[in-house]
RNA sequence: GGCCCCAUCGUCUAGAGGCCCAGGACACGGCCCUCUCAAGGCUGAAACACGGGUUCGAAUCCCGUUGGGGCCA
């Protein structure tokens, strides 16, 4: 049956969306857009202390970004946790006439004593369940789980995983003071959402037979399960800020294409045989839950960016030129209008990682070099250096046409004539003109410059090589 | 501490008992190309955590150990 699949992606808005839950988003959108099912978004508010508007409006922007996009979910209503406050009440009631749940008043003063008291004995704390049976109707409510048997959770990554009723507690619903527990809310919108498949944290998975039993209490199916590893650091342990970059956001400020950060995270976890570059039709196509690991993956941001740059490679100068524009601006530089600027960024997206690099490893498209670099200067802008800038500038000036193909070929047979090389000249022109002894092909890039710009660079270049000496 | 998950090159992984003295990719080294840097081509180094089983045969199955992660607190 892959017709009725329904699967969702539930983030909490406490902050960025970090790409672990970029990955579990992914996941779980490519299995729906697999089965033709459907993708929901809900958004688990309940701590309402750590959760804002903002946040949730960051998430969505950066599955925006990602192409996620869901069927269901924010801004139609209803897919708030706080909005759902009545389903869980009311779920709640139903467990407590059915008696599969009762209300507990042990102090919590008093639990935590004995939970100290069980670690002092080198022994794991439990409920004892003593208010079971009392008939309370105030307090915790807590769920009555079976003291004995095993509840097994068929994992689809990680197969049947049993659980021993002995090691649950009886877990808390809903707290004293009313509000429903974040486990319990997950079960209860679960399954008002007729969701089909939980495509999760691995961190929820011990928290999963607990889950599986309200489900059954609720006289519920239990939807099927696939807990996909978390992504480590590189010290193997759990990715967070101090390792680096840890939001979709931040790659995106770094000019990250979108379409190889989908690549990165679908690959990471996910393979099929040794494909490593995927459209987005065929990761749908091909994506399998089964086939995603069932192990910590470290995240790796040099393979990230090696994926970035095959896409910004593919990508041409056209779709590039929009996509560069905010970060010129915020380099403080203004680009030419987009038919130029794509010729220019034809140059260097073999040369750029990112968007941000792009404009780096360009700058000098945009402006006049700021300075030289060092060393090359010192070698380079020397009274020798200075003349032949000399005699650049004239056979320049008066070149027709003013093209990368004749450029190249005066720049051949001046060196042929004065006995040096290619290079010699090359490198000479280039720290002129761009500040760096690394670019683009020189003479693509003098035709793109254009002759004007091109000789003042180089008046500019032999007077400050004129000051050297 | 108890329970649960995981374990192939530095990293992501292929591998579902013989095709593997382990393949691909990133990163790294070398060579080629070359006006520089890239890109590209060729090439090199690099792994089955350990110990027991099962089997004619194990990276692949089982058990244990170690290590890492998670949940419960």
């Amino acid at each position: 049956m892959t017709d009725g699949v329904r699967v969702r992606f539930a983030p909490s808005p406490t902050g960025h969306l970090h790409v672990g839950g970029a990955r579990t988003a992914l996941f779980n959108w490519l299995f729906a857009r697999h089965h033709g099912g459907a993708f929901i978004l809900r958004i688990e508010d309940t701590d309402r202390s750590r959760s804002t508007d903002e946040n949730i409006g960051l998430i969505v922007d950066a599955l925006r970004w990602l192409g996620l996009d869901w069927d269901e979910g924010p801004p139609a209503p209803g897919y708030r946790q706080t909005e759902r406050l009545d389903l869980y009440r009311e779920h709640a009631a139903r467990l407590v006439a059915a008696g599969r749940a009762y209300y507990c008043d042990c102090p919590p003063a008093r639990l935590e004593a004995e939970r100290k008291a069980a670690e002092a004995r080198k022994e794991t704390f439990r409920y004892s369940g003593r208010c079971r049976g009392r008939g309370l109707t105030a307090g915790a409510l807590r769920l009555g789980l079976p003291a004995a048997g095993t509840t097994v959770v068929h994992d689809l990554i990680n197969g049947p995983v049993e659980f021993d009723h002995r090691q649950l507690d009886d877990w808390i619903l809903v707290r004293t003071d009313g509000t429903p527990t974040y486990n319990f809310c997950v079960v209860v919108d679960d399954v008002t959402m007729r969701i089909s498949h939980v495509i999760r944290g691995n961190d929820h998975l011990s928290n999963t037979p607990k889950q599986v039993l309200c489900y059954e209490a609720l006289g519920y199916p239990v939807p099927a399960f696939a807990h996909v590893s978390m992504i480590l650091g590189p010290d193997r342990g759990r990715l967070s800020k101090r390792h680096g970059a840890t939001s979709v956001q931040a790659y995106r400020e770094q000019g990250v294409l979108p379409e190889a950060m989908v690549n990165y995270l679908a690959r990471l976890g996910w393979s099929h045989g040794d494909q490593e570059i995927f459209t987005r039709p065929e990761l749908i196509e091909r994506f399998d839950i089964k086939d995603v690991s069932a192990s910590g993956a470290v995240f790796d941001q040099t393979k990230l960016e090696w994926l970035s740059h095959e896409y910004i490679k593919a990508s041409d100068g056209a779709r590039l030129a929009p996509l560069v524009r905010p970060f010129l601006a915020e380099a403080g530089l203004t680009g030419p209008d987009d038919a130029r600027l794509a010729a220019l960024l034809e140059t260097l997206r073999e040369r750029a990682r990112t968007l941000r690099e792009m404009v780096e490893v360009g700058r000098f498209y945009f402006e006049r070099p700021a300075a030289y670099e060092d060393k090359a200067r010192a070698t380079l802008f020397t009274p020798a250096g200075a003349e032949r800038l000399g005699i650049l500038l004239e056979r320049l000036e008066s070149l027709e046409p003013f093209t990368a193909p004749a450029i190249e070929a005066l720049y051949r047979d001046l060196t042929a004539a004065l006995g040096l090389k290619l290079v010699d000249l090359a490198q000479l022109t280039r720290l002129a003109v761009t500040g760096r002894t690394a670019s683009p092909p020189l003479f693509d890039v003098l035709a793109l410059l254009g002759r004007p710009e091109v000789l003042a660079r180089l008046r500019a270049a032999r007077a400050a090589a004129g000051s050297v000496s």
